[in-house]
Parts: structure tokens; C-alpha cells; sequence
DNA sequence: TAATAGTTTGCAGTAGGTGCAAGAATCTGC
DNA sequence: GCAGATTCTTGCACCTACTGCAAACTATTA
């Protein structure tokens, strides 16, 4: 039968994962992004090359360290969220709550900083959240209903952070948390209330 | 001096980029994107592998052979729209405009399935489309000042048209123009009315 | 037609990524 | 604590993407 959690096997998958993730992290943040090689992040992590591969697609993935916990607490959120509450409102807690957890480890401003100065990153990042997206876009269509609304509110919560980092780079005197909670706002209540379509 | 135009070069230089991106989308329908390799796009185009790398920077620039005039045409719309038009018109005349062409050269059902088939195809596109976005902001933001609004306005017109598309596949009833433009409303009018912020 | 400027190409090299099979480590039932 | 099954690691051979360089070629210009 199969040892359920606490096995040795077990333990030293996730301290190789880590230290995979660390060593990459590290390097990137020393050389640049794009300047490192799996060669030195495996020989950093002390595995082989061909290991780096057995854990991750991707060199970005390792870089990205992308905690599976985070969407599974999300779609739990989703899930459990009481009916009076409003479906932006609870992408705003997940949002926030993913938020908190990065602030406190002291890895968003690392690994967030870096992750906007290259786009290759940048693109992983998007591409692993793809699948996420639609995850949580059933979910909330499973509660919502209309599919397109879903998706909307969903891909919009996405690009509101997106948007807001962006914005933040330029503008360093606002903080990153306020331009969320502006792009929320906006979005609620319309982007654009004069919008007329078919002026063609 | 400098030949304008018509000369033999540029004449030339067009045949070729033509014959690349007509091969390469070709044997990307044929055997699916991730099955092409650039050795068979150059050798079908009858030219070395090293003159792609010319012409592309990526294997998927040459299958999505995105067309620089679309830009142009686009940043062209957003500085000489009138007064009165509100942004996010501006930006759903963008979207017909260049989903116009599509359409009429017939490409867009060949090509805009592909991509969505394809991972790395779609965030080759998104990344290129980053730029875009960017110059897109920029330019409406000296529309409207406000620069939040503006960037959430742009992505959300992008974020409309991904989703759109994505529900069309699932729901193949809905015509895509449809979807579009019912994102579209809902983006404008907002998509939760009854979002409250900071509900923890 | 000769000089010039721009294009194509082969070649050599770096790096990411995968399949396979042998060997090492861990786990299981006894 | 041991034998056998399971799982992980690793080296190796291999494919593909992509880049820099210098030589060969071709259109352009005077």
C-alpha cells in the first residue's frame, strides 16, 4: 500500500522542489531572468539536469514557484461564499488573500518585481493562469449562472492586478493594493457608462 | 539614394515574408502548430532556416503573421475620434475594424482556431499584443487623463474578445460578433452592481 | 560597369526540452 | 531485517529553437 503523506519518499520530493524553486529564485534575481541556465539552477539545487525536468516543465516554472494551494483555496472560497455576497466581491477576497500570504512571505516584491521585468516570466505566469482562469470560471458559473458573466468578472479580477502592477511601476507613489481596490470599483460599476455600441 | 518603394528589393522582401507566413500558417493547419518545425516552414517558403530567423524572431510570429497596419490603423482611430464618442466605443470600433478584415480575407476562422488550440501560439499573440496594449493606453490615456481608466479599458476590450471566442467554442449557437458585443455591454455598464469592497 | 549597400546562406555553437534504460533509493509485506 | 515491487534519479543520445559571424550573392546607384 501506498505511505500517505509523511514518507521519506514524500519529504524529499518537496525539500528537492524547494530548493529547486529557491536556487531558481536566487539566480534569477542575481543575473537576471534571462541570463540564467537550468544547468546552474540544477547544479545549485544539487540534482541533475534531467531531474530540473522531472519537476518542472519549464525553466520559468521553477522560477515562478506557483503554490498549488492557492487555487484550491480560491475555489473553495468560491464555493463557500454566502449567497448575499456578490461575485466581484468575493474575486476581490481571493484576490487579497493570495495577496496577504505573498506580502507576509516576503516573496511578492522578489519574485513580483521580477517576474514584470521579463516578459518570457511574464508569459509562463499568464499561460499557467489560463488554466486557473477556467477553473474559476466554472466555478462561479456553477453559482452565478451566466457563463459570459462569469468569465468576465473572473478574467476581469485578473487583468485588475495585472493593470494595477503595471500601473504602479510607473506611478511608485501609489500603492499597488489602492490601484486594486481602484480597478475593482471601476470595474463594478462600469468602465464606461456612455458607451453606446454600433456607431459604426 | 535610397529606393523608396517599388523597387526589386522590397518587392522581393514582401514575396518572401508572404510565402513564410502562407507556409507557416498552411502546415500549422496541416499537422498542428506544435508539429511544425522551422526547417519545413523554410524549406515550403524555398528559403534557408536562417532567413526565417530574418524575418521572425519565433516560430509562432511566422503562424500568426500579425499585421503591423492593424496598429497603426487602430492608434489612428483612438486620436480622431470625436469628442463625443466615448473610449470604450472607440475601442469596440477597433475591434470590428480589424475583426472586418479578418473575416473578409477569410482568415480569421483558420487562423483564430488555431491559436486557440494552441498554448504557445495564444500567449505569443498576448505577448505581442502587450506591446500593443501598452501604445494603445498611452494613446488613450492622452485622451482621457485618466490613466487607470484608460489601461483598464484597452485590456478590457482584449479580455472581451478572448472571452468571447472562448465561449464560442463551448457554446457554438452564439455568433462570436454576438458575444463580443454583449461583453462589451456588460464591461460598460459594469459587471457587478452590487460589489461592496472590503467585505474581510 | 564598378562601387556600394542590403540580403541570403552555411556553419558552428548555445540552450531548452524529451525518451529511454540502467541504477539507486524507498516502501511494502512478510 | 529482508526480498521484491515501486518510484526517483541520472546519464546519454537526440531533436528543435535560435544567434553571431563571415562569405557569397544581388539589387541599386553613380
Amino acid at each position: 500500500m501506498k505511505q500517505a503523506e509523511g514518507g521519506l519518499r514524500e519529504r524529499k520530493k518537496l525539500q528537492t522542489r524547494a530548493a529547486l524553486t529557491e536556487a531558481a529564485l536566487r539566480l534569477a534575481l542575481e543575473k537576471g531572468p534571462d541570463n540564467v541556465t537550468v544547468d546552474e539552477i540544477a547544479e545549485a539545487a544539487d540534482v541533475s539536469v534531467r531531474t530540473f525536468f522531472n519537476y518542472f516543465p519549464h525553466k520559468e516554472h521553477a522560477i515562478l514557484g506557483r503554490n498549488p494551494a492557492h487555487l484550491e483555496r480560491a475555489l473553495e472560497l468560491i464555493r463557500t461564499a454566502p449567497d448575499e455576497q456578490s461575485p466581484l466581491t468575493t474575486m476581490w477576497m481571493i484576490v487579497h488573500d493570495v495577496l496577504q500570504e505573498l506580502l507576509s512571505e516576503g516573496s511578492l516584491t522578489r519574485r513580483g518585481e521580477l517576474i514584470m521585468t521579463s516578459p518570457s516570466l511574464l508569459f509562463h505566469l499568464m499561460l499557467s493562469s489560463m488554466d486557473d482562469e477556467r477553473q474559476l470560471s466554472e466555478a462561479l458559473t456553477e453559482r452565478i449562472g451566466d457563463p459570459l458573466r462569469a468569465k468576465l468578472i473572473v478574467t476581469s479580477a485578473g487583468t485588475a492586478c495585472r493593470v494595477a502592477v503595471e500601473l504602479h511601476k510607473t506611478t511608485p507613489d501609489s500603492a499597488p493594493g489602492d490601484l486594486v481596490d481602484a480597478a475593482f470599483q471601476l470595474l463594478a460599476q462600469g468602465i464606461d457608462p456612455d458607451y453606446q455600441k454600433g456607431q459604426v
